[in-house]
Formats: structure tokens, sequence, C-alpha cells
RNA sequence: GGUGAGUUAGUCAAGUGGCCAACGACGGCAGACUGUAAAUCUGCUCCCUAUGGGUUCGGUGGUUCGAAUCCACCACUCACCA
């Protein structure tokens, strides 16, 4: 029998900030002991069809809630998404157009479900209320707050304060996302700690409109992404996606810093808290090469993904590529014509951006040919079967002729 | 509505008639060292079969032998005033 104490650490494990922990106790032991089901909301903007690793610290999370009685409101912002969410943003994001919005939803669906119970979860999509709204709506719902709360937010201070260009559609963006909970009535939202002004706004507008309860709070950290500064995105680039090949997910995870790697063990592996203080100690102390960690993260995510194989077939394709400077496995194979130019070749592979770059990257000992270093920028190809190599992580295979 | 300031490469930011494909910083790519980590050092960083050519400095026209730089108009941003 699960204690409510033992649902709420693992409720909290690893959350940054709860407000009104209280009410959520309160829920749990409302399900634990008398089967009550309560509702966790969640919101996604579409705005990039694919999930990645950051998106999964909160889906996780959701997951650990209906073990514990949550029924998941997961919210696609179909129609926020056409405002675009202001959150951490430097300047005015542009808007989508309906049907892209609609379309990244979809998929945005099919992946979901590798983590959450679809049993437990409804997906619902804020246009369907708020393209209901109405212009009196909108002005009513305007009414209940101020400029000068608005201008309180830190992102809207500093652009502000720093003479950059503010949308009056932007001051919307946190009003209707708060007014998605009064229309769903959610008993808690989760959200990331960049996410808190949006998040409190629920609280504030589940007040104005007497929904009767003021939803609860859990906030996640942010994941940085792979440069671990900057919070995971598909469009900074460095993100590890959920339907990415295993051995994509496995060598992006060990590319990463071993300073994050920290976080990434923190809100991304399932192993106890306990544990990975451990293992810490253990990297600390000298007895673990921090690698052997970062190895076992890595395998930990991909299997999580995949499978166990999965992830042993990727640290072993890492291995034998990089330990042993083989050549991968599976490399992408490009035919081309008789005579081709080698800075062209590389272009239509994928490996340089243009041949100015491959020029420059012949020039410096980057490219190399059947393992074999090229110094001739001129150089032509003769029919045959070649490796082409640029650096030491982009291959591919040419068939000329 | 008025006045003033501004718009430069992925980002920030110099440049105010030729020496400008444009200083510098960050980012990115590559080389060395490594654990495809970090840190550090070095080179590169608009495009083009290229000791040369082409296209860039918000947009469009103009002045000039010559413009990112001067002029006009337009667009956008910011500040102050109303």
């Amino acid at each position: 029998m699960i204690t409510v104490q033992e649902a709420m650490d693992e409720i909290s494990r690893g959350s940054a900030e709860i407000i009104d922990s209280e009410r959520i106790e309160n829920l749990v032991r409302g399900y634990l002991e008398g089967g009550k089901t309560y509702k966790v909301k969640v919101g996604f903007d579409p705005t990039a069809a694919d999930l990645h690793l950051g998106h999964t610290v909160l889906l996780q999370k959701l997951a650990t809630f209906q073990k514990y009685g949550g029924e998941v409101q997961l919210l696609i912002g179909d129609f926020t998404a056409t405002i675009g969410d202001p959150t951490g943003k430097s300047e005015t994001r542009k808007t989508l157009d309906r049907a892209t919005v609609l379309e990244n939803a979809k998929s945005y669906q099919e992946q979901v479900f590798k983590i959450l119970d679809p049993e437990k979860t409804e997906v619902v999509f804020n246009g369907t209320w708020l393209d209901k709204l109405g212009a009196a709506g909108l002005v009513g719902l305007t009414t209940l707050f101020s400029v000068a709360r608005m201008l309180e937010r830190d992102d809207f201070h500093k652009r502000y304060k720093s003479g950059q260009n503010i949308a009056i559609s932007e001051f919307l963006y946190p009003l209707l996302q708060g007014y998605d909970s009064v229309e769903l009535q959610s008993d808690i939202e989760l959200g990331g700690t960049d996410q808190k002004f949006n998040l409190l706004m629920g609280r504030h507008l589940q007040r104005s409109y007497n929904v009767g309860k003021e939803q609860a709070i859990v906030m996640m950290p942010i994941l940085e992404g792979l440069d671990g500064v900057q919070k995971m995105s598909k469009s900074l680039g460095n993100f590890i996606g959920i339907t990415e090949a295993p051995n994509d997910i496995y060598a992006k995870t060990l590319s990463v810093s071993d300073e994050l790697m920290w976080r990434y063990y923190e809100l991304l592996s399932s192993k106890s808290l306990d544990a990975i203080a451990r293992i810490k100690d253990d990297v600390a102390a000298g007895t673990l090469h921090p690698k052997v960690a970062k190895e076992n993260l890595a395998l930990e995510i991909v299997a999580r993904f995949y499978d166990e194989e999965a992830a042993t077939a990727a640290k072993s394709e890492f291995d034998n590529v990089f330990k042993s400077n083989q050549l991968p496995a599976d490399i992408e194979e490009f035919s081309l014509e008789n005579g081709c130019w080698i800075c062209k070749a590389l272009v239509d592979c994928g490996l340089e951006s243009s041949t100015s770059q491959a020029r420059r990257d012949i020039k410096q000992g980057a490219v190399k040919l059947d393992q074999a270093k090229v110094d001739d920028e001129n150089m032509k190809f003769e029919a045959g079967e070649y490796i082409l190599q640029v650096g030491k992580r982009k291959f591919a295979k040419v068939k000329v002729g």
C-alpha cells in the first residue's frame, strides 16, 4: 500500500518549486483513500513537431501523477501558438499559421504516449474555447490584470527597459494560458520554472472567475541543451529528440559536458536520488571514471525510448567508431557521376554547407578519403566506391560511375 | 500627431565617400591535446571549380569615376512630448 508520504516524495522529486503542496497532498490522499481522481494540466505549444528530452522532464512527472490518481489534461495550445509565448524570448516571436500548428499537434500526440498512459490522458485544444471567447470575452479577460503587473514579469521588464519591442498580443498570452485553466477546471498545473508567471496566472484567473478552486503548481527545472547553457530546444539545435535513432541519442548524450551530465542525471534518470549521489561520490573519489558514468546515463536514456538491446548496440557502435577509429556500420550512401569534383561531392552528401567551406576544410586537413587525408582541393573522383569523411563525425559513402 | 535616435553577416557590435567581404566579441566549424567531455592553444567562418569573379550593410530610387558611408522617399524599432 502506497502511503501519501511516499507519493508526495515522488511527486516533489526533482521539482524546482511547488506552490500549494498542501492541496496536492489532499488530492493524493483523496485518491489513495477514496479513489477520487483529479485533473493535472500541462500545456504544449506545438511550435515544433518533435519532442525532445526537455519535454520528457515534464512528461515523466505527469506519468508519476498518473500513478496517484491524476488525470492528465494535455493541452495543445493550438490557439496560443498563433500568438507565440513570449517567455524567455528576447524578441517578439513569429506567429504560426493554423495548419502548421495542427500538423505539429498530431505528431506531438503520437510521441507523448511513449511516456504517458493514454487511458488517463485527455488531449484538448485551447482553440476549442478560445475561438468562441470572442472580442467581448477577450476584453473581459484583459480587465482582470494590469499593465504594471504584466511588466513585472522578468522578460517583459527587461525588454521594456532595454527598449525592445513588445507586442500587445504578447500580453495576451499569459492571460489566455491562465484562462485555459479556468475552462479546464484544473487542479494542478505543471510547467517549467520559466513558466511561473503564466502558471500563477491560472490561479489568479480561477479566483477571478469563481471556479471554486485554485490550481496548485508544480514547476520543474529547465533542462539545458547540449551546449549546457541555453534551454534545450529544437530551434537552438541543442536537443536530443526522443524519436532520434538510438545511435544518435547515445552519441549526443556522451557529447554532453561532465558538469551537465549531473543535471541530466537529476532530471532524466529514473535512478533514485540516493543512487545518483553515490555515483557522484564515486566519481569525485576517483573510483568511477566520469565517462563510465556518462555511458551509463546514455544507456539508460536510449533504453527508455527503445530497449536494452538497442542501447548496448548503440554503445558498441560508438566505441567501435570512436575508440578504435573504425568506420560506423551504417553510412549513408550517395551516388555521384564520374569525374565529380570533391568539393561538390562533399556538399552533395551533406557533409559541407558550401564548396567554399569544403575548400577551407580541405586546406585544414579535415577531409579524409578512405581514411587518408585529402590535400588537393581540385581532386576529381574516378569510378569506384569511397568513404568520405569530414572531421571526426561526418561520414558518407559514395559510389562513383 | 510632433521631435529626436536607430536598422550592418547566426547574434551582439565597430565602421560615417575609395585602404571594406567590412575591426572586435560570442557562437559555429576544423586542427592539437583528450574521454567525440571540459579547459587550453591554433586556423577558419557570404557565395562561386577561385592568385580571379559575383552578391552583401532595412527597402527603393538618386548624387558620384567610386557609397555600408551623402541625398530623397518608404518600412520597421525605440525614446521624449501630446
